[in-house]
DNA sequence: CGAGCGCTTGATTGAGTTCAAAAATCGTGG
DNA sequence: CCACGATTTTTGAACTCAATCAAGCGCTCG
């Protein structure tokens, strides 16, 4: 897992095997069952997890116990609640472990001094928020604008690769529907041959 | 105009006069009538702005031509297109003046100026797109979780200084409610005496 | 002062929820 | 490898919240 992640941030940042080297020792990683709570709510978020195999999710629960996924991380993806990362605030999200998995993570230090390190890495890390920030507003467009049956074309589209992966329930969850909802707008999807 | 940008970045970025001087030929200044259209759908939104006085907001048009909108900003706000500012993308918004506005904006010029002159500059929009980060998950679960009458409390608790200045037509479009639904969700509020 | 816009109200409709139960799938131990 | 219990998905029926359609009111601004 460590060779996989050290692969993604030199792809991705264009650090130099030695600048590699002086973070290493700030890089810690983790094998995780399906099931493992990973940040509840109220803790403040300090690691940021980083995905080698398996999926993760973070997800708030409202009064009436219902959860609410945010997020779906799976290999190669970065999870975590940024907010609380950032500002060192309790943090209103759960993360867990939805399929058997390997992790790597991270401390703020190691942002910190990968920043010292290099000017490349502070772009990498403008680059990764301002991706996340469109990710976002493409979705909140979808909340406010769409039907169920549009939210989940859009889902299918964005998330191909790993819709399959994900139990109906978790997915009705992400788009704000209830699991029979969504079932519904499968058959319905069906009926008018569409193919996934 | 200029005069209150200034004072808005010196005092957030820690910036000195001196520096400043040096940004200053990058900083564009404009009013605007109610109705005009500072940024159209499809094109690359190539000016961040500042608003020093009025209102303005960002907002989609879907295929019914209904209008959905993302974001208002009132004094001393920013408004943009982040995604398009950044990647050179075609805007998928419209930005619109909605009260007699006051304007400065910048080009990427400024921005990529004033991070050669002070890594102060640097940590300052680091902030300002984790705060918008923020935000924007916390507008995702509301419109995930919410029913009419919460979201519609959240947003007079979170925008309270402007709720009064905004019609409730374009608060409703903010929600993803219709107006007739909002009219009704205010209607019993009044009922139960909330005072707002 | 009248036209138009914004807000309210009423009646009706409809998409999605809730509750309940059957069917399918999964996983685990014998 | 099969069987059985648990979980997930599907289906059905009744219901609910918000949308739609339509009409009336009140204000403002041209």
């Amino acid at each position: 897992m460590l060779e996989q992640f050290k692969k993604y941030i030199i792809d991705n940042t264009g650090l130099s095997e030695n600048e590699y080297k002086e973070l290493e020792h700030l890089v810690y990683s983790l094998e995780a069952k399906k099931g493992t709570v990973l940040l509840k709510e109220n803790q403040i978020c300090n690691k940021a997890f980083f995905v080698c195999k398996g999926m993760l999710r973070s997800y708030t629960v409202d009064e009436m116990g219902k959860d609410h996924i945010i997020q779906f991380a799976s290999e190669n993806w970065w999870i975590a609640d940024r907010s609380s990362f950032y500002f060192d605030e309790p943090s209103e999200l759960f993360i867990d472990v939805i399929e058997d998995a390997e992790i790597v993570y991270i401390h703020k230090e190691f942002i910190k001094t990968a920043e010292k390190l290099s000017k490349n890495f502070v772009s990498f890390n403008t680059l990764a928020l301002q991706k996340n920030i469109r990710q976002m507003q493409k979705r909140i467009n979808y909340l406010l604008a769409a039907t169920a049956e549009k939210k989940y074309l859009d889902f299918i589209e964005t998330h191909r690769e790993i819709t399959y992966r994900l139990p109906l329930q978790m997915i009705a969850s992400y788009l704000g529907i209830t699991p029979e909802s969504l079932s519904r707008v499968r058959k319905e999807l069906a009926r008018k041959n569409f193919k996934p």
